[in-house]
DNA sequence: AACTCCAACTCTTACGTATGGGTGAGAGTT
DNA sequence: AACTCTCACCCATACGTAAGAGTTGGAGTT
């Protein structure tokens, strides 16, 4: 099969105009004679798959900047950046849909003030959350130190049952003195709810 | 089909034999006079859904400790206690899956002092998820932190553009001077992946 | 320079997977 | 009447994976 030897979107490099501040602001305009990326390229450079990017762009998250002639899809190198926001985003708990709506009313917002604005209200709301959540899994962590703490304990009560290799195999052992003593109210809940 | 007499684990407060260690790890004897009781009970008590509980054996996380003569599911009110510490550890982020391995553990496990230390080997392991988890939130928060910062000095920058109900409705406005002199590095992540 | 080859890449379509249950249905139990 | 039983299908999320076919770009050849 013949081919014109010609990516499609393939300008020779031009003189920097003006032209060169809107690339700038609005760094998606295909125009710019930077080399565009194949999806498997976007993909290992931002860390994801290739199919989450086909993914993406099925919930219309991100689209391609243009198309080989013969329909690969071509990203702009910001597109990388794109990706990996959204990829943030969504390690911050937001759904994908989620992440749409806000690039949505960032496309629709009337003005640019107007976005951020709407942007800053989505991440306080996110910070909160996000501080919760590591306040939950602060708790966990503690819970589950006492519980270690509380086992380690149980270890080296009695006798010298060690985690180690010891001597027992196959047979049962008796609990030692010390676990039969214990207080029952002393067991961490991690512990007590599986031994009750 | 028919429960050949015994309850399975079935034995009174005997001398530390090696079936006392039995019982004690699986204290579900419900021989004890207690009165039993029916999944809608148990479910209201531990504020679980039936369905949730149908749910849990079928995951083999809980077992009726008997069965009426019509089938219905009863359990010793331990269960209770067993619903809502299955709760607990969901909550604090494990999944089923890995709660029952924890449950599991717990049963087959050829000693006392082994159960233990397997549940310590869980728990550690779990422990160090739930830290690199921690730290992981911690650096998004810090992000969202840099964010919401940024784009609050692109509120305040030059224009009086604020959030509050402004004159400008419908037609799209250019960002102003300071966001253009700004240096795209500058831009935090949260907020490049949406701008670019 | 033009042509041929080929591995590696990508295309679209579409069903599969894991989680934690929800929600009946139809029938039996207390 | 209120409860419970056992199927058994359904939900949403965020992709995984496979299939069958077409595309790309470079190496090698003419």
């Amino acid at each position: 099969m013949p081919k014109s030897s010609e990516p499609i979107v393939h300008l020779p490099i031009l003189a920097p105009r003006e032209d060169e501040v809107r690339s700038l602001l609005a760094a998606k305009l295909p125009a710019s004679p930077d080399k565009l990326l194949q999806v498997g390229e976007l993909a290992r450079a931002s860390g994801k798959t290739v199919r989450a990017i086909h993914h993406y762009e099925e919930l219309g998250l991100l689209k391609p900047d243009a198309r080989s002639k013969g329909r690969f899809r071509l990203y702009d190198p910001t597109a990388v950046a794109r990706v990996r926001w959204i990829g943030k985003l969504h390690d911050l708990g937001m759904s994908l849909a989620e992440i749409l709506k806000v690039v949505e009313t960032w496309g629709t917002a009337p003005s640019a003030s107007r976005a951020m604005a709407e942007l800053r209200i989505i991440y306080r709301g996110k910070l909160e959350e996000t501080r919760a959540q590591i306040a939950h899994l602060t708790a966990l962590e503690k819970e589950l130190e006492a519980s270690i703490a509380y086992l380690d304990t149980c270890d080296s009560c009695g006798e010298p049952v060690t985690v180690a290799p010891t001597e027992d195999e196959g047979e049962p052992e008796a609990p030692c003195g010390g676990c039969q003593l214990r207080e029952r109210d002393a067991e961490p809940d991690l512990v007590a709810g599986i031994v009750a």
